[in-house]
This record gives C-alpha cells, structure tokens and sequence, in this order.
DNA sequence: CTCACACTTAAGCATATGCTTAAGTTATGT
DNA sequence: ACATAACTTAAGCATATGCTTAAGTGTGAG
C-alpha cells in the first residue's frame, strides 16, 4: 500500500481483490456496518478493517462513525474515475482495431 | 501472482501498476519489441518482461516470437471483460443515488 | 563459422502484503 | 456503575512481490 502514488494506481488495486470487490457489492444493496460486512468474509474483523481502509483510499467507499457503529456506504467517484480511464484506451483500442481492418481489406482488393 | 483465480482479479491487478499503464499506452500507438517497450521505463529487461506477463495473462496484451523479436501488441478483451464490470456496478451505484435523491426532496416537501 | 543481438531463465534478496492474535477504547443497555 | 458490544490499535509472522545480476538460448548478419 506504500505505492499508490497515483489516483489510479489505488481504484485499480482496491478492484483487484475478489473479497473487496464482494464488500463493493453487498453496500450495493445498503450501507452497512463493519461487522455485518466482515460477517460473510471468513476472516477476522481487523482484516476486513483493512480492506475497507484501501476501498476508503481509492474513493470507492465512504465510512462515518455513528455511535460505536461505522457505518460504510459507496461513493461512486472512484469508479467514474476507473471508467473514464478504461473507455479512454478502449476508443484507441477500437480504433486501431479498425485501421487495421482496413488495412486487410485495402490487401484483398 | 499466486492469486489470480478469477478473471477481475488479473485485469484489475494488472491495471494497478502505472508502469504497466504506460506499456499499455505505447501500445496503443502500435506493436513494439520487448526492448522498444523496456527502453523509456528506467528498469531492467526482465523486470519489464514480467510486467508484461501479468499484463498478458490478463488478456491487455498479446505477443509473438518473430525472429529472434517478441512482438507486442493490445488485446482488446481484458479491458471489455473490466469495463463491462465497472458499467454493472455503476447502475446500482446510480440508482441508489436517485434512491437516495428522491427520499430526501420527498423529506422537504 | 562466428559473433553480437534480443531476449530468456534462474537465483537471490529487500521490502511489502495479508493475514493473525491480543490488548486497548468507546458507547450502549440495565 | 458495570458488563457487553463494536470496533480499533499494535505487534508479529509467513508468504508474495518487484526488482536485481549473471548465466543461458536461439537468430540473423557478415
């Protein structure tokens, strides 16, 4: 976690881990607190605390403390920034695609 | 490396590393050698060689021997595979937002 | 045939990561 | 006040990561 120099660099990363991304998922249906989103994860809370802590990072997830209950909700930011990102290369990506269907084609003829 | 069991995972690790976001930016401009990709990026051919690695399993990149030449080029189906998650996510995201928009103007009425 | 070029493989090492358990801390119910 | 619930902090440890250098391997040029 010393390298997240970068926006990116950290949205990236927190998506990369299959039980982050099942926390993004369940606060899809509604905020909940840190132990009913450790509850399903087969690890120790502090673990879990860990992982919230690199979705907090990367923008992907906001916490409030209410009462001795932290209460954790989405925050979309983080993914219009990832999105943004992906559709930018995927234009260049098509594009090149295309040239080089011309390309062929120009050969055929 | 040892975790990359679902297809997310590898894209999104992939993707994390801004050194690997630069190969993958030169070649958006076109196919490169290892060495043409390794010379801008101040470390070691084989260090450059395992980046592209990860960035090869993740299905970004695709490569061939030419030669005595490995030829590097985009492969646009890793990027389809992480977009399309990130679109999935963003719908609830946004939903919940309206949800979330429409209880409170429906408080100040 | 020889040699240099463009990787490729292997080994190794410093540091980072992803957990764990144990010991706090703060807030709530009785 | 006291016990308990819900985190939080701290320490520690096994393993993974991201490089490095040094020693192969296979090709193409001369």
């Amino acid at each position: 976690m010393l390298k997240c120099e970068s926006r990116l660099d950290c949205v990236f990363h927190a998506l990369s881990d299959p039980g982050r991304r099942s926390m993004i998922d369940r606060l899809a249906v509604g905020p909940a607190s840190l132990g009913q989103l450790a509850a399903p994860l087969a690890m120790s809370l502090p673990a879990v605390q860990q992982h919230l802590g690199v979705l907090e990072r990367a923008g992907l997830v906001k916490t409030e403390k209410l009462g001795r209950v932290r209460q954790c909700r989405l925050d979309g930011d983080g993914v219009a920034f990832a999105e943004n990102w992906l559709a930018e290369r995927r234009l260049h990506w098509d594009r090149r695609f295309d040239r080089l269907e011309t390309h062929i084609k120009g050969d055929r003829t």
